[in-house]
DNA sequence: TTAATTTCGGACAAATTTGTCCTTTATTAT
DNA sequence: ATAATAAAGGACAAATTTGTCCGAAATTAA
């Protein structure tokens, strides 16, 4: 479904909102241990999450990565997905198909539609403090549990 | 949402089974030119599909592929993905995680059992004989009309 | 039987994605 | 100032996916 290098990135975003803040943040090594990543390959990642103001983050010792208060109520699921993979997912034709709309549509575009419309609708509607909120209460999990 | 490869196999299962039949077989350059694919690799696609008995084939003169009248209405969209792509996209969490499910479930695992649910649904809910259906009242294109 | 045709199958090549390594830059504390 | 720390960024490497090429095998028709 997603690439990677997205998954990867919303198991980061949601470990960092959940474990660090603007006077306790977290270094590259403790997210990539705490999710289970490559530790370069994240560090990568996270720059490009940097860029996209859904994470912060500061050089130098006590530097490290967090997410403002404000981001984790603003953003969305969808919004990190855009920001790795790009619009692909939203727009793209289920067949691959570089003209596919309504006025010309591929066999399945109608079927995909609505799908698309349902994975949408679910990407922008759940924020990260949504999906904090169960790993806070110890119910849902980004590593399983040894 | 599906590989490169899965999305020219569907496109040329379609074709095939739209304007072919066993006693008249097309040709992989036909096929390949009608949905617009890279002529050698949608023959190492229809080997596959082939192999998974969803299109059938003869070598020689007058030789080609073509899908049994039983095959178009017995076969759906799920079961091409699943011969192209297994079963990753039915089974998989969508964070990547190795093992993710209703007693270890990642932050968005409810999220994505409902778009899941729709999509298996959808899939195994959509024959051949569906598609072909547009396809022949010319309301639906495997390829832009110019 | 021979030549032509068409899929099959293996080896190879290009492109993309995934992942690593190392140097630079910024920041902090001594 | 200096040394230590941590992210930023670039070059490179491995793996996977996508795509090509060509000979082998099978079938048909002359």
């Amino acid at each position: 479904m997603f690439s990677k290098a997205c998954e990867y990135a919303i198991r980061a975003t949601l470990h960092i909102a959940a474990h660090a803040s603007i006077e306790n943040k977290i270094s590259i090594k403790e997210i990539a241990s705490a999710i289970d990543s490559p530790v370069a390959f994240t560090a990568k990642i996270l720059q490009q999450l940097v860029k996209n103001n859904i994470v912060e983050s500061t050089k130098g010792p006590s530097g490290g990565f967090f997410v403002l208060e404000e981001t984790i109520h603003k953003t969305h699921l969808g919004d990190i997905v855009e920001a790795i993979d790009g619009d692909a997912i939203f727009r793209g034709c289920g067949l691959g198909l570089a003209s596919c709309d309504a006025t010309c549509p591929c066999p399945v575009h109608n079927q995909f539609l609505t799908i698309r419309n349902d994975l949408s609708t679910m990407l922008q509607g759940t924020t990260l403090a949504d999906l904090m909120d169960g790993l806070h209460k110890g119910e849902t999990f980004l590593k399983r549990v040894s």
